[in-house]
DNA sequence: CTCTAGCTGTGAAATTTGTCACAGCGTGAA
DNA sequence: TTCACGCTGTGACAAATTTCACAGCTAGAG
């Protein structure tokens, strides 16, 4: 079993990876990737294990093969299907990230339960009724669901999607879902993630303070 | 030393708190706790050890005098104060969502680099012109900073920002920030976290598909 | 008061995750 | 062609994190 981490980490290089292409780099070594990425060279090459790519001692890694291995590693040379639940102020900001900029996610159906948001597009996608969820994703191959709606719709939003036949989330609600083993939740929980950042900030500031006061 | 994983889990059992009271419940168990945030009993225990407050065997935590405890912990009873980088449309999504809502978060200030943005108020926060970032957070007291500039400036504004005392980020650009060591980075990359869901979705789909052709 | 059921707090074990260190190999130099 | 340098791939080790399992305690019953 493969884990989590070293799939954020996999999305990571990919990304630096499109990054080093646009720049010319052709050959990359361990030791560099992982300056890029921010982690040691002996934790790229670990991950680079499980793709199966081989890279070329004295010349490193070919960036152009690495790239494609993880493309087929990942499978979405197509791009990531997915759809969009809450047209809200934090949807229409994905909506309008991901229709305009270039990356591999394609929200191909947004949805919203307010009549006043749907039956238009916004950013170019297509807003539908909740109501018909269930028969327009039926139409799609989506892979995975982004949930912008209230805390108290999620659960039954997701509920609603899985039996729509959708495997993974990315949840913005700052709730646990509760889903069957077969269904994968990241949960991107803003507050939560201010707390901690705040939390850490407060600790390192005040070790920076003690170390001064030390001189 | 503690890690990031109990703050994460600690803020949660924060919310969940939070939910419960309002709802009247006095009293809670490990194994209920434990339930609502989709952990084990063990880890919400552990989790709690590190607060040092104590439950009461047979009656369990008193769900005030904790979030009383988690409050002292986290030291934020009148609220973390932050500043927001970035006045995109995610930028105006996290502003919406904390100058109305309700939660501990405070965005004191908001910046961009855009004229057109800047002078005004949206959604009830000042937005500065770059330039005034130096002088501006010396006035205030800040504890984290909301990175929502496009990757490409991000790592100058955090440089900036750290300058200004700042210790703690969340960074929204889909970038590594190159800090000290005495500076937190959170990073919510959505892109990222989209890649990881489809990852797993299409993993645990095959599974299931795999299954149900077995039988 | 005494007893008991069922919880908490926590050492110790298990598992997961990351690092070390080195054998082996391929490239470029001579 | 041969050699040596320096990188990769990986077994073995170390650290971090989670789970187990049980001693000890306390509210409530009798």
């Amino acid at each position: 079993m493969i884990s989590e981490k070293t799939i954020s980490r996999l999305t990571n290089y990919q990304s630096l990876l499109r990054q080093q292409q646009t720049q010319g780099t052709s050959h990359i070594f361990s030791h560099q990737l992982a300056d890029l990425a921010r982690v040691t060279p002996a934790q790229v090459r670990r991950d680079l294990m499980v793709i199966g790519y081989s890279g070329n001692p004295r010349t490193g890694y070919h960036v152009g093969d690495l790239q494609e291995s993880l493309m087929q590693f990942f499978a979405f040379s197509t791009g990531i299907p997915t759809v969009l639940v809450g047209v809200g102020s934090l949807g229409r900001a994905l909506l309008s990230y991901f229709m305009t900029g270039r990356s591999n996610i394609r929200i191909l159906a947004a949805f919203d339960s307010d009549p006043m948001k749907t039956g238009r597009s916004i950013s170019g996608c297509r807003v539908y009724p909740m109501t018909r969820l269930r028969e327009t994703i039926a139409d799609l191959t989506v892979t995975c669901g982004l949930i912008t709606v209230p805390g108290s719709e999620a659960q039954k939003v997701v509920d609603a999607l899985i039996t729509g036949g959708i495997h993974g989330f990315v949840n913005f609600a700052p709730v646990r879902l509760k889903v069957p083993p077969t269904v994968f939740v990241e949960n991107l929980d803003v507050t939560s993630s201010i707390e901690k950042a705040a939390f850490f900030a407060r600790s390192y500031s005040l070790k920076t303070q003690e170390e001064q006061a030390h001189e």
